[in-house]
DNA sequence: TCATGTGAACAGATTCACAGCT
DNA sequence: AGCTGTGAATCTGTTCACATGA
């Protein structure tokens, strides 16, 4: 810890843990918000009211960045965007190519907090030649069959599959060997990928069955309750 | 434990691990393939695989809701596929209305595995007169303002928020009026509402943003190895 | 005196080795 | 003999109380 071989370029730098990271995320928009109101200043206390979290927990996520608050004050909110912003990477140049120009593809295309934040779609691919050549926004949508040459030409360095689910890994295999390492994938299947390449998985069927089982054991527990009511009188 | 008034109906029934179950439902759809292919059994090592996951780890998940599997055998497929189903809650009825007809709406309202698997999509909604009243599958959209009578008239028990952030929080709190108590929400805010209603969030910005940490640090430690490389000769 | 930052206690998840059935 | 099921150990993440410093 103390060995100064070890000192990170700026803040603490050393891995922060998946769950603070999904949190940063929520911070960070939160704080856009906030400058876009022209708020200047917040407490760890209302920025963790604003984002649906305790405050203790806010400060700790916060701690593995740095030390960016002033103590008996609270933080300087452009400040601090700035540097969980620049803890994300997100002072880097990200270029998506989005992979299936559905309903979904569109959607994600058109997505208005995309643009913002150092992301940008450079490209949108579809297999029915019928949609090719389609303008969606400022995008035209290409032929999958040139999809290396346009990930080439385009440098992209993301990419998000929302294609179906049977076509689904293929495509993740072509991504990969056109040189893509981080891939978010919408399609409901199991990808399978060498473990260099971040994949992350959206998948409703998932986010839907676990709100069942809530909702399901929320029901249980009213019935057992009721029951046991009934059984003391 | 051994207290047979805590006993549960049927598995060990005492609340999964939101690991688990999560993972649960990959297996679920795991199955559900291996069941159209024909495949009668297997071993956790096998299905640990085509999920994704390591055996003990899949093993364990499976503890949590009983014993299923036939020891120096496997699992029998179909019947492992529906006790994991039972315990996620989808022997129920789900009744799921969309919130949102934009191209986010329309893709989750055509989502081929939505019908299967005990979820009914049945309302449609979005603000647009001109949309209203159009036809999407087999439904045709309703107009926000009869939310409240439609909800009523389905019978919907479960929400998909797919509408622009400005107006999510105010249609959340409109479902939550109306006895909605779990919601998928697609819009990029945090939605407040009371800890007994069951709110989850997917958001594409956070998505992106994970990966990108993980990119940045992938390129910076490769660029730390490079140096490291030239100092050591 | 105030709100941040953090070490230490705690809780939760993962791993592992092996006991227990078939 | 083989594969499942699980307790115990380990590791990771969260919570909390309070020391720290403006």
């Amino acid at each position: 810890m103390s060995d100064p071989a070890s000192r990170q370029p700026s803040g603490h730098g050393r891995h922060i843990p998946a769950a603070s990271l999904a949190r940063l995320t929520v911070y960070l928009r939160v704080l856009g918000t906030m400058m876009t109101e022209g708020i200047e200043r917040v407490s760890s206390e209302e920025l963790a009211e604003a984002a649906g979290v305790n405050s203790p927990k806010l400060r700790k996520d916060l701690s593995y960045l740095g030390s960016y608050g002033t103590r008996g004050v609270g933080y300087d909110v452009p400040y601090l965007s700035g540097q969980i912003a620049a803890a994300l990477g997100l002072t880097l140049d990200w270029r998506v190519a989005i992979v299936g120009a559905g309903h979904l593809g569109r959607a994600l295309a058109g997505y208005p907090g995309f643009g913002s934040r150092g992301f940008e779609v450079v490209a949108l691919f579809d297999a029915d030649q019928m949609t090719v050549g389609q303008e969606v926004g400022w995008l035209r949508i290409s032929p999958v069959d040139a999809m290396e040459a346009v990930l080439e030409k385009t440098r992209a360095n993301m990419a998000v599959l929302a294609v179906p689910a049977d076509v689904a890994q293929q495509m993740c295999d072509r991504l990969i060997a056109a040189g893509i390492t981080s891939i978010l994938s919408f399609a409901p299947v199991v990808l399978q990928a060498p473990p260099e390449i971040q994949i992350r998985k959206v998948d409703m069927a998932t986010e839907l069955q676990i709100l069942a089982y809530h909702a399901q054991r929320a029901q249980v527990a009213a019935l057992a309750t009721d029951a046991q009511a009934r059984l003391m009188r």
